[in-house]
DNA sequence: AATCAATCCAACCGCCTTATT
DNA sequence: AAATAAGGCGGTTGGATTGAT
């Protein structure tokens, strides 16, 4: 048993633009009751409108919360860098984006940071370097003047696997801070992909057990003595402060951007700090704010600017 | 100025998930 | 547990606008 068509073959249904008075009608109608049922809205607000066209219209034009405008490099950035953890889950990104509805960013995505990533070599949708032979001779002609006989190959797959690391530290860095493995309540010295309590991320970030053991180094072996009293829980309304996603007025708008001459990244133990005693005793966070440190770190090394951005751009 | 092509984006469609009975 | 209703999501479309010739 399908259900049936909330308002495909209702007759006499209105589609299409909304007109201005139609716009004020639902506005005044939902500032008034608030939307309730949307299937019945229309009839209550005096619309010749399905509920769901009504919802569509107010969720992604009349809200007043709206942000209007184009979007700024902060925000391409974001889109960016979350569209590489959790692919087009535009709502779960609209998320991390006050004020900007999945379908605009569906729409920015499709017009315009697509083509940009296209354009630079890289598959949209896996963000790995694209193998084609046509976007590789982009890429061997955008990144043929960077090289100092570095050899390309090497440098485009040490830039993707900084990438996608970066990603799933900054994601585990959120998860940590906002859905912590029971294995971190208790003190207990192990983390493991099975004491999260929030799988389907999790999965998300395909960790390997190097990855996880490296975790747990940096989480354990760097803070032996820490006592981790209970960590907030509630998910936040803003988006998590993704100290990674960053960055100063002069970076440039891509985290795939080749960067010449580049030393390699150290490796996330190496950049932990060492605690100190206060330290260790102190904050229930100091785990998520070590992984933000090595994140930024990190992130210094992807967000290099360079002349060629701008010709590509 | 006219025509065509490319781009943008609001809106729709169909499917999936969740809530309710 | 199953059926149904409603909301939500992602993919796609098509009309409007802008740019190129």
């Amino acid at each position: 048993m399908g259900r049936s068509p909330c308002c495909g073959d209702e007759s006499g249904v209105k589609k299409g633009p909304w007109t201005p008075e139609e716009d004020q009608k639902l506005v005044k109608y939902i500032q008034k009751h608030g939307h309730g049922s949307w299937r019945a809205l229309p009839k209550l607000a005096g619309l010749n409108r399905c509920g769901k066209s009504c919802r569509l219209r107010w969720t992604n034009y009349l809200r007043p919360d709206i942000k209007r405008g184009k979007f700024s490099a902060e925000e391409e950035q974001t889109i960016l860098n979350l569209h590489a953890v959790l692919g087009n889950k535009w709502s779960a990104i609209a998320g991390h984006l006050p004020g900007r509805t999945d379908n605009e960013i569906k729409n920015f995505w499709n017009t315009h940071l697509k083509k940009k990533l296209i354009q630079m070599g890289f598959d949209p949708m896996t963000h790995q370097p694209r193998t084609d032979i046509f976007s590789s001779l982009s890429r061997l002609i955008a990144l043929a003047n960077l090289m100092d006989g570095q050899s390309m190959e090497e440098h485009a797959a040490r830039l993707q696997a900084e990438a996608a690391q970066m990603a799933r530290l900054q994601y585990l860095q959120y998860l940590l801070h906002y859905q912590p493995p029971a294995s971190m309540a208790t003190s207990s010295n192990n983390l493991d992909a099975s004491s999260f309590s929030d799988m389907d991320s999790l999965s998300l970030l395909n960790l390997t057990p190097t990855f996880l053991q490296e975790l747990n180094d940096i989480t354990f072996s760097h803070l032996p003595n820490l006592q981790l009293p209970p960590l907030k829980k509630e998910q936040p309304t803003q988006a998590p402060d993704f100290a990674v996603f960053t960055q100063d007025e002069n970076s440039p708008s891509s985290p795939y951007l080749p960067a010449c001459s580049l030393p390699s990244p150290p490796s996330v133990a190496a950049i932990i700090p060492q605690p100190s005693p206060v330290d260790m005793a102190d904050d229930s966070s100091i785990v998520s704010s070590y992984l933000g440190e090595a994140s930024s770190i990190w992130s210094d090394h992807l967000l290099l600017e360079h002349p060629l951005f701008q010709e590509i751009a």
